[in-house]
DNA sequence: GGGTAGAGTTTGGAAATCAAACCCTCGCCT
DNA sequence: AGGCGAGGGTTTGATTTCCAAACTCTACCC
């Protein structure tokens, strides 16, 4: 029998394995406000100081963030994003966006970001392809993983009298 | 004494508190796939059950899954993504395309999705009002919270101005 | 020498995770 | 009517992780 054990393949999933973590995403927020030092990180996160270096260990060995040293002398460190680690403001950017709307009201963030077209950024996912807004009801799921189909595991085939075998396209409650 | 403690007040922060645990995430990649039954979602996640059921019962709480009956007689449920929750696919796209791009070779994909404009998706964080993409050194952000600036809290005073010169703020107040 | 800053590491108790086992309701097969 | 199995969880007990506070170490500044 083969294992039912092993999770969808999936880079989300891989993603998250990286960055997922408690505090690894403020420690990237942080890093894209300019501070990159260990006790800055600690005060503006409020993350225990060995949960953060262990974070940042991985972050590094991710790839994802850099220990520069910027002064020699009484040896000091700061953590700065890669370019990988960049490419991961965007992300950031819908969380907040989405934290601002459905957590608070309009009026009451504790932080606004200035795109340099001269107005406030709203964050939007967009289809490079043909640059409209991302919705749900416009995206179809091909999976590619062998043995696996959207509903799961081709091998157990859960998908007898599902409720809705539609998937993406055409349902919508809301 | 000393209120040292709290973090910077932050939607980012706040939006992972809600969907940041681990496995949050991945339940709403397996809801939009249209797989909302717990036994579905043990099987292609890979979570414990246990910790699946609370993640279901705070993702609920929070506004973001609904869990709704598709059975009376045998009593079943299927868990869906309310509307707010829909509006967090566009970060996973953004996480997908990350993982995609840094994590595999572009070949190497265990899903694609496909927009309905024709072309597979590759999700791109843009400015809502002018479209162009997001780059970070387009961006300046300007904290609201009383009490914060973008290096952290205003009350400790921690230098303004990059690692390379220090402000020498000698008096302490406390 | 005393004090401060930076960058962690150590410590010990509290909380979360994990895999496996268990529970309960139905529906179906025989 | 007995047994099986699916679905949807809850319980259990051992392992990990987290957490806050204390501690370490270097180095500058007075």
């Amino acid at each position: 029998m083969s294992a039912t054990r092993d999770p969808r393949p999936c880079s989300i999933a891989d993603t998250l394995a990286l960055v997922g973590e408690k505090y690894s995403l403020l420690v990237l927020r942080e890093v894209y406000l300019g501070n990159g030092r260990f006790d800055q990180l600690v005060r503006n996160i409020g993350a225990p100081r060995d949960v953060l270096a262990a974070r940042l260990k991985r972050l590094v060995d991710g790839g994802i963030l850099t220990k520069a040293r910027y002064s020699e002398r009484p040896q000091r460190f700061e953590y700065r994003a890669t370019t990988a680690g960049l490419e991961l403001e965007g992300a950031l950017m819908t969380l907040m966006a989405w934290g601002d709307r459905h957590l608070r009201g309009d009026d009451d963030r504790p932080m606004v970001i200035e795109h340099n077209c001269g107005h406030e950024l709203l964050a939007l996912v967009t289809c490079s392809a043909c640059g409209r807004e991302v919705r749900h009801e416009d995206l179809t799921a091909h999976p590619q993983a062998p043995g696996w189909t959207r509903s799961g595991p081709a091998a157990v085939q859960a998908d007898a009298h599902g409720p809705s075998r539609a998937g993406h396209t055409a349902s919508g409650e809301g």
